[in-house]
DNA sequence: CACAACAACTTGAACGTTCCAATTCGGCGT
DNA sequence: ACGCCGAATTGGAACGTTCAAGTTGTTGTG
């Protein structure tokens, strides 16, 4: 059997130097045409393909990218970043990049990680999937000046400092979701609408919370909204308990929730007591739109999750390819999509 | 800044040569021992890592693992890759070794990734994660002399070549967990137990109603088997129908299904029409342990993925290293699991 | 005592690519 | 006719590792 074909054979055959096979396969606009063609036809002919380990040692770049492949949460939204994942994968792959898996107990065993991953593999970036205040991640990918992005705004603290640059980041906008949850209930004549959400120490609940707040009180909905809202730890028991004290406290007609885990426990509330008690439906939206939401009908707000991956892996190719010329452009390193209200039956 | 170390700078401090250096990290015992303690002890004052792009070079292998991901299944099981792929990722990591991604949209495309792969970034082995019969993949990457492991078994089919000597794999005996299943509704007392599964192509899914078949037969718990078994496509909506129908036409008291979208369906029914037509609460029995089967209290058929996952790299490992030696050995290249039933409300 | 056998270590070469400096070759202005 | 310039192409060197062959020095054997 044949040895594999390198640079050097398809120069023999196209009768040309190594070098100039070279430039034809990484540029192109060095190279007269008909040598172009020529070198092209030898390559195809010998199926040539270009050696990745050889590139690296010379280039010092993998054209790999690493994710942290987190402890599956044994929620109900575990499939999340699957669908995040596999589009990550596909956009990367259609601009010559692979994806890297790794794990990592805690977030100094990533950094121990990401350190590895740079000596060894020379991974050209990282996408990070959450992070919380004071991640020492992101500062040390900054200072080692690593690319990278993340899924998840980078939130503001008071006690951050203000002039750190923030990183590049992709997000769903919870807010812009929650709100247009609440403003299709008022359409359908709901006017107390209560929110279930998560404890006050979690960014993404409060956002989801301000969302529903903001919607609710452009409509002069009602005036009682601190007592209209929930915020319990994530899961189905604890939505379930939260939709039973309100309907106590405050009467509601409709729930808006931050997950669908806390919406399907108000789902089994309102569908168990609510026709007893109101002898009315109550609405309720959940926040995801996980396939337990399609599973049993439940409305729920997606997020545009290929989106998200596709901006992303757009913001590291930017700062990969950005490293060379100049500085990276400061501005329009931060994404905010819009998530998609699905309505199905739980909202009528 | 200074130049990452290297072999050489490595050997200049520790006052030995190049090559020895080397040999303290791969082949120690040919080291003598204050030789490798020196050379160990310089290696951790340089904080030296060996450069994998130029092993990789010489070598010819990269300690990477490639991994096909599929586009996320809609239903509601699409956690399940999910955990294995942490798992796998975990268990390749604690031996030295990288999972890297990638996606196809067909078999042939995928074959077309396998030899990409190899080619240019020399993958050591690949991890299918669904095979179907006469699978032209399994054939090609034996042609090739690939290492590969599959997750779910190589099913035999009538018209299959009997000497084809089948690859490595790794299984859940879905047949153990019907027949688990079955057991636990029958100590509870049931003895008309239906079950609904997949259509008649589905080889995964006959063998979870052999299970089924199997314990019924040998508790001798009824006659009708043939009417007390539904076979249609997965689905909540469809699952609930079929529920309906066995209710009329077989009366059963307990549904064993062969996924949680099935059972799912079959619990909505259970709940909704069970009471009132037969006026006692009807068990209902799923299969992959989803978070909705959490969630909702259904019981379920736990496949332990973990574990498939960690047997899967044991197998690949196996072969990657049984290259050099000898044949790798024939038997035990196929390993399978027993699943683990979780009993939960809806057994009752 | 000569010589083989062995352990421990060293040295040169090779893996396949890209960077860099050098070279060739027209064409153009003087 | 001469020198100069840019476009096109070339060959040497380097990236950091492992393989294969070679060189020591030490011990055992006839």
């Amino acid at each position: 059997m044949a040895r594999r074909p390198t640079l050097e054979t398809v120069a023999a055959r196209a009768a040309v130097s190594r070098q100039t096979v070279s430039n034809v396969l990484n540029s192109p606009h060095l190279v007269r045409a008909d040598t172009l063609s020529r070198v092209l036809e030898a390559v195809n002919e010998l199926g040539y393909r270009p050696h990745g380990a050889a590139r690296q040692l010379r280039t010092n770049r993998s054209g790999v990218i690493g994710l942290r492949l987190e402890p599956t949460v044994d929620g109900i939204s575990g499939a999340l970043l699957d669908r995040f994942l596999h589009a990550l994968t596909e956009q990367a792959q259609l601009h010559g990049y692979r994806v890297m898996l790794f794990t990592a107990a805690d977030d100094d065993a990533e950094i121990a990680q990401y350190s590895e991953l740079l000596d060894v593999l020379q991974l050209d970036a990282f996408v990070l999937t959450s992070t919380h205040h004071a991640d020492r991640r992101t500062s040390w990918l900054t200072e080692h000046a690593v690319p990278f992005v993340t899924f998840g705004r980078a939130w503001h603290w008071p006690d951050d400092q203000p002039s750190a640059p923030e990183h590049a980041w992709v997000d769903v906008d919870g807010a812009a979701g929650t709100q247009a949850a609440v403003e299709d209930l008022l359409a359908r004549g709901h006017r107390r609408i209560a929110f279930i959400g998560w404890p006050e120490a979690s960014e993404v609940g409060n956002d989801r919370r301000a969302g529903w707040r903001r919607a609710m009180l452009a409509a002069d909905a009602a005036t009682d909204l601190d007592a209209l809202c929930a915020g319990i730890p994530d899961g189905v028991a604890n939505g379930a308990a939260a939709a039973r004290d309100l309907l106590v406290t405050a009467a509601p007609t409709a729930f808006v929730c931050a997950s669908d885990s806390l919406a399907l426990g108000a789902l089994v509330t309102s569908r168990a007591v609510g026709r007893v008690a109101t002898g009315q439906v109550l609405a309720v939206v959940g926040f995801d739109d996980t396939p337990v939401a399609r599973a049993l009908g439940m409305s729920s707000v997606a997020q545009p999750l290929a989106q998200a991956a596709d901006r992303a892996f757009d913001l590291l190719l930017c700062q990969i390819q950005g490293e060379r010329p100049h500085r990276p452009a400061p501005t329009d390193q931060h994404v905010l999509l819009r998530p998609r209200l699905v309505v199905r039956d739980s909202s009528a």
